[in-house]
DNA sequence: CTATTTAATTCGAGGTGCAAATTAAATCCG
DNA sequence: CGGATTTAATTTGCACCTCGAATTAAATAG
């Protein structure tokens, strides 16, 4: 456990200020001081000190109260944007995406690679990882030396303290330091994170959870993951791990073990039509869900059946997760729901079928179809996150 | 978010003291220093106000190290046995037992009430758990005064924070205030917790999880419960619910959704016998496991079936909760381990086979046929755990 | 009986948060 | 137009926390 001393107690304050700051966009100290229940003295302190710093700008406009109110007015503080930059990525299979953000994880510039990755060495992977976070900071009118930091999201189970990689779909090779790898090709400070954990804090951060502190969110894309918000934090299993939900069994049946991913995974639905041509070269190319989707709506009916399991495998895994962890929110996302109402029908029949009596109505389903774009975001937020979080001044005195 | 302040410094540093004298028994400062990497200053500090408030003791041998070291000798510190007394209790369907602790943990007098309180209306599990309570008060040589705090811990689905039974089987009333209506009759503190909780607190107290910051429980008893210790804190899901393991789904069968309890809930393995009169007067009594055990050896088929289906059931559960946590131990309790080999061996199978490669090893899975009293004894360790972070003294200056 | 060694406490410095007093910057109104 | 009023933000003073260095305490070695 670790020590407690007075700086420790600064550190939490000052991220909790930060972070109002940045949820409650242009805001005064007075409200400053409500929300967080410190006393204004405490928040003149800490704003002075993020000001010195940087991290956050005065505005002296923007007052939503009663206009004409007596008194002095409120000098009104927001994040400054311009006080770091990071990337974020989401590295799939088929596909890389990039963002540069922002401190305040304003988008700046995006990069999409339409590359497979899947299966290459590690060694032609970090080469294309590195190539599209330069071109994509190059985008933005900026240099590497800009950035403070990068975060790499990516399918499979991670771990997040020390960046080994226990097992991923688009690495052959097996506990693989990747963020080593990536900070000293970058020379910039790199965080390998599990890409539900990326896209659970971008959530949190600025999607379909600015307003929870606890809740749940369930990917589905090649691989199926899980991220668990509890308390404000990411809930990061014993050890660091990411949670790989596809690894989950069903229950038994004729051929053994039934997992979630024969059921749900990409390649169990897409596998359906592994043998129409066009169809697996779309696969190949990392289109196979748009793909599926035309099909279905032209009643394709071997998909349909596909999607069909498929959603009510999901159902019944969300609602033991739900079980489990009773969230007033699950928010679901990834390719896979682009399988169109077949999907998203059958999951919602088997959850409410699936949901016991008593936790009926405590956890509300969001479906989120977010572009690629949003989960490299998410990853930035972890980066930012991080940032946020570290101290910054000298920790001198205030002068 | 709770704000940040000096006192809070305190309280952290001063539980992870009175923590470290607890697991560590008779410990000099120099060696609290060490662990707790706190400064000597510091443990000085913490230490002469715990001393101050009586909730430790001196000692002027015991020191283990080389005999015959120069300088001058360690001082040894120890929990104060008598600092505080609490009452820890198991409510069942079929019986209650009581502990009373030290607060040490040491047991001063159990109490066992073989009564069946299943469905009775709340007041009369009431009078009947306040009349276990003082009488297990009295065998101790105390009176109600003495005790400074009582925990009951009991099956199904309990809000800790407010005391609320959200469902549980032994109620025929939901959301009852149950702590609320038993402080008031005993005039003590009274928590409510779930069963399962208690027990693992009980185990990383002074049980088979002393060694560990993250570990998982599942309770095999009427109810199938969960116990999620993470960073050496109990897991409380969102909003401070318990789990109920036997809600699960395993699948869907002709009948439609298979929960878990349907296949390893006591009720479920018993069910198999109902049509034998002995058997089913042992288990109106609570004796239905024990009995159970005795036709399992007699190679009763029927349910030796019952057995191997529940054991199999549980092992894929338990392999699900595995990939979800990832903890370095899974400890096993509850009356179901009666069923002996033939469950335990379809668990272990079913388990192995179920885990996913990539975790194979990283989970221990152990068993515990504690009695009941250890359960009581972890409803206890839940009420000495708020004592240890309650504040004591006046916070006032060590003078 | 003194030197040495180790444990524990005391002392002073530096950090932190808070309440009360003070200063700053606007509006109100005679 | 200028003092009274009101509200925001900072300054001041104090209590608390932790820590390193110096000091005191209590044993053994010789």
């Amino acid at each position: 456990m670790k020590t407690a001393d007075p700086e420790l107690l600064r550190a939490i304050n000052r991220l909790n200020v930060l972070d109002t700051i940045r949820r409650r966009g242009p805001i005064s100290r007075v409200e400053i001081s409500e929300r967080t229940e410190l006393s204004t003295t405490t928040v003149s302190a800490i704003t002075g000190s993020l000001l010195d710093d940087g991290l956050i700008l005065t505005r002296h406009e923007g007052d939503i109260r009663n206009e004409a109110v007596r008194g002095r007015p409120r000098v009104m503080l927001e994040v400054n944007p311009d006080a770091a930059r990071v990337v974020g990525a989401k590295i799939a299979a088929s596909r890389m995406v990039f963002v540069v953000t922002n401190f305040r994880g304003d988008v700046l510039s995006t990069l999409t690679l339409p590359i497979r990755i899947d299966r290459q060495p590690i060694a032609v992977i970090a080469d294309l990882v590195e190539d599209g976070v330069r071109r994509c900071v190059v985008d933005a009118g900026l240099s590497l030396e800009d950035v403070d930091s990068v975060c790499l999201g990516l399918p499979g189970v991670i771990e997040h303290r020390t960046g080994h990689i226990r097992s991923s779909p688009i690495f052959r090779e097996i506990n693989i330091d990747f963020a080593a790898e990536m900070s000293a090709r970058l020379s910039t400070p790199t965080i390998v994170e599990s890409d539900a954990h990326a896209i659970t804090l971008g959530h949190h951060w600025f999607g379909k959870a600015r307003d929870l502190q606890d809740m749940v969110l369930i990917s589905l894309e090649q691989t199926l993951g899980l991220g668990v918000l509890h308390g404000n934090r990411l809930f990061r299993g014993a050890g660091g791990l990411s949670h790989n939900l596809g690894d989950l069994v069903l229950g038994t049946g004729p051929q053994g073990i039934v997992r979630l991913s024969s059921q749900a995974g990409e390649s169990a639905i897409l596998g359906e039509q592994q043998t129409d041509g066009r169809f697996a070269e779309a696969v190949r190319l990392g289109r196979g869900m748009t793909h599926v989707q035309a099909l279905i709506q032209a009643d394709d009916d071997r998909l349909i059946g596909a999607a069909v399991r498929a959603g009510e495998a999901v159902g019944l895994t969300i609602a033991n997760i739900v079980t489990l962890f009773a969230p007033p929110r699950v928010i679901l996302v990834g390719s896979s729901l682009a399988l169109g109402e077949p999907f998203l029908n059958s999951l919602r029949d088997a959850y409410a079928l699936a949901i016991p009596p008593s936790l009926r109505g405590v956890s509300e389903l969001v479906f989120d179809d977010s572009t690629d774009d949003f989960w490299a975001q998410g990853a930035a937020a972890v980066a930012l996150y991080e940032l946020y979080e570290s101290p910054w001044s000298t920790t001198g005195p205030a002068l």
